[in-house]
Order: structure tokens, then sequence, then C-alpha cells
DNA sequence: GCGGGATTTGACCAACTGGTCAAACTCACG
DNA sequence: CGTGAGTTTGACCAGTTGGTCAAATCCCGC
């Protein structure tokens, strides 16, 4: 029986591993999708061995979105009040682009999940997401009030950006498949650069 | 045994009840979560009855899939390269949009069939969806070459136009919640015609 | 090097799932 | 009507899946 003590040193390699093949298997084909026999031969472990360090795959799946949720808000929570305003925003698409580059498994974990409703999420998402949305809907908002941006809704601002650069590692193959044999993230950056410029530089 | 004879009426009534709870089915839940036991309870017909009419759970997904996707790229058929161009487009944003609003199961289907890399999808993408964006990219070019409107990458062009329109259906739960009581698609069309007129007008 | 907790696993189980099939039922039409 | 094709289904099957468990093995501090 696994007890609460400080973990072990092979309980904090076993359970990384783990953690690593369900995000590798479950990005791939959803909670219902994977099985604990995929994550484990991923993981190089044997089933019930998951199954002594998880009590269930639900576990394997709710602990990896707890985990990953937080590195996955930091670009937006970077956004820096006193910095310049546009620059700020700009910053952060690229920030938000370049996670879609590195970390598509995740990005496609979480599009996994909210397309199909959610069910295992939206608690988490309710909280830490929906203050940290306020937070800086609140920031953008001043900027706009000060005519540093041109206006619009603040809210719809951020789901452009999320929507537009998120795209890019949730619909891979097939923005892949359209641009081939190019790179869609060769193009990308300045595209969006432009787009949100054109959009957000004051019209005086 | 079921005949390739012209259907009956009973055929017809009872395919079109089995795709309409596919829809519901897989859209909701992917082709690995979704069940046929699902999918008959949701028709209202037996197990053995959906298996009648569709050799497999594999052929009702395809059926609908090539059934649906000829209705999803209407609006960018539509696309009419002797109009004006900027209103051309923003017409097709708001076709989109509203799809999205209209049709948010069929985005969902394809939303859960692409991010988890098309596997059953790929090869009519790679050809319907491929030689219309090819067509409708050489209008854009076109229009942009002729100063018509602003210069962009076209496909990221294109792609920001799906991303955006598309991220309403897929992401309905999460907008929804951030947004509440709002209803997202209120301030949705005006928020994408600024977007795009700020975007693509020509800077003279 | 040994004792006991930590770790690992083969064997197993019950539930579920896609699919089959023969028998039953229904319906259009002569 | 009656009859044969069209339609429906209860019972069933084999493979898969999440999860259990007792026994075996490993590993660390003494």
């Amino acid at each position: 029986m696994l007890k609460d003590r400080s973990p072990t040193r092979i309980q904090k390699k076993n359970r990384a591993a783990i953690l690593e093949a369900a995000l590798e298997v479950f990005s791939a084909h959803g909670f219902r999708g994977a099985t604990v026999d995929q994550i484990a031969s991923q993981a190089g472990l044997s089933k019930p061995n998951l199954l002594y360090y998880f009590p269930s795959k639900e576990a394997m799946f709710t602990a990896l979105l707890s985990e990953l949720l937080d590195t996955w808000l930091d670009p937006m929570r970077e956004i820096d009040a006193n910095g310049d305003p546009l620059e700020e925003i700009l910053a952060y698409v690229q920030r938000k682009l370049q996670m879609s580059r590195d970390y598509p498994r995740e990005s496609r974990l979480f599009a996994n999940e909210i397309v199909q409703g959610a069910p295992r999420m939206l608690e988490a998402l309710s909280t830490d997401l929906r203050d940290l949305l306020a937070e800086k809907e609140a920031v953008l908002t001043a900027w706009m009030a000060a005519g540093k941006i041109n206006t619009t809704h603040p809210k719809h601002l951020m789901f452009s950006i999320w929507a537009l650069t998120q795209h890019y590692a949730d619909f891979d193959v097939q923005v892949r498949m359209l641009m081939e044999p190019e790179d869609p993230f060769d193009a990308a950056p300045e595209f969006l650069e432009t787009l949100y410029r054109r959009m957000l530089t004051p019209t005086s």
C-alpha cells in the first residue's frame, strides 16, 4: 500500500514517468480513448504497477490536468499591467504561440477535454482561469480607456488569442497537411503580430 | 440482408434517425468514446437494428463525416471572386460564425477527429478541403496583388477565420463559463467584423 | 546481511463493447 | 387475405478494459 509520507526516489521517478506517458496517450486519444495498458507500456511499467501509484485511470487524468494547468496559464500571468500595452499583448501572443509549438500535447489534452464538455476540468477552469481572466480583463479595459490600444471587447480579444495560437497545436495535422512542405510555425509569428498590431494600434 | 436497391420509406427514415443520433453522440464523446448502444438508444432503435442499416460503428462514422463535410465547406465555396473583396471576406466570417452557432455539433465532431490526428478523415480533407483552399487562396492572392485588401499570408488568414469562428462552437463550455450570463454570440459578430476590417482594410 | 516496509507482477474478475445470428414480426402488394 | 421480402430483436459471443489481490521481489536502514 502506498503511504502518503514524503515520496521516495522510486516514487518520484515512477510518478513522473507515468504522468509523462499519460500525457502522451491522453492527448492523442482523449480520456475514453486511452487505455491504462497503453499508458503502462508507454511508461515501461506494468498495469497493476500504475494502479499502485494512482488509484484509478481517472486519478491519473486529473493529476495530469492539475499539474499542467498552472504552466498552461503562465503566459497570461506574465502580462504586465505596467509595461507598454501593445507590446505586452504582442509578447503574450508570441509566448502563447511558442507554447503551441513546444507543448502541443498539452494543448491537445485540454482541447480534447473541453470539446467534450470538460466534464473533469470545469471546476478547475471556473476558479483558476476565471480569476486570472478577470484580472487581465481589467488591465485591458484600463489600457483601452486610456487610449493606449484600440477599444474592443476584452474577453473576445483574449478568446481570439487563445483560438488563434492553440489552433496551430490542436489542428496541427490539418494545418500541416494544407501547408506542406512549409512549416506553419515559420510564418505564424509574423502573421499574428501583424494581425494584432493592426487590430490594436490606436487610431488617433 | 439490406440490398442496395433504391431505399424504402422505412430505410430513409431510419438511416436519417441513426445519423442524427450518431452526430449527437459522436460529437459529444468522439469516435472511441461513443458506444453503439448509446447511439441506438438516442435513435430509439435496438443495437442489432443499427447494425442492420450500417455494417459497423466505423461505417456510421464515415457516413456521417462524408455527409457533413460538404455542408461544412459551403460557406467557403460561396466566396465570390467577383464581389467586393473586403465585404466578401467579412460575409464569409459571418457565415462561418453562424455555422458555429447553428451547428455546434458538426463543428465539435470535426474538432474531435482532427485533434486526435484525423485518422478517419485525413483522406477526405486532403482532397476536398485542399482543392477548395487552393482555389480561394488564389482569389485572396489576386485581391492582395490588386491592392483591394491588405497583404498577408493568405493561408494563415484562412486558418485564422476557421480558428476564431469554430472556437465558439468547439470551446463552447469554456467560453460560456467565462462570459456568463452573457451569450458569446451576442458580441462575437461585431468583434470579428471589427477585427478583420482593421486587419484587411488597405492602408493606402 | 537481515528484517520489514516498499515495489512489482501474474493471474484473475466483472463489466462493457462491437458484432452475429436465427427466429420472429411487419408490411406492401398482387 | 396470403406470401415473400423487408425489418426487428433477444440471446449470445469473443475481445477488451479498468481494477483487484495475494504472492513474490526489491531495497534501505540498522
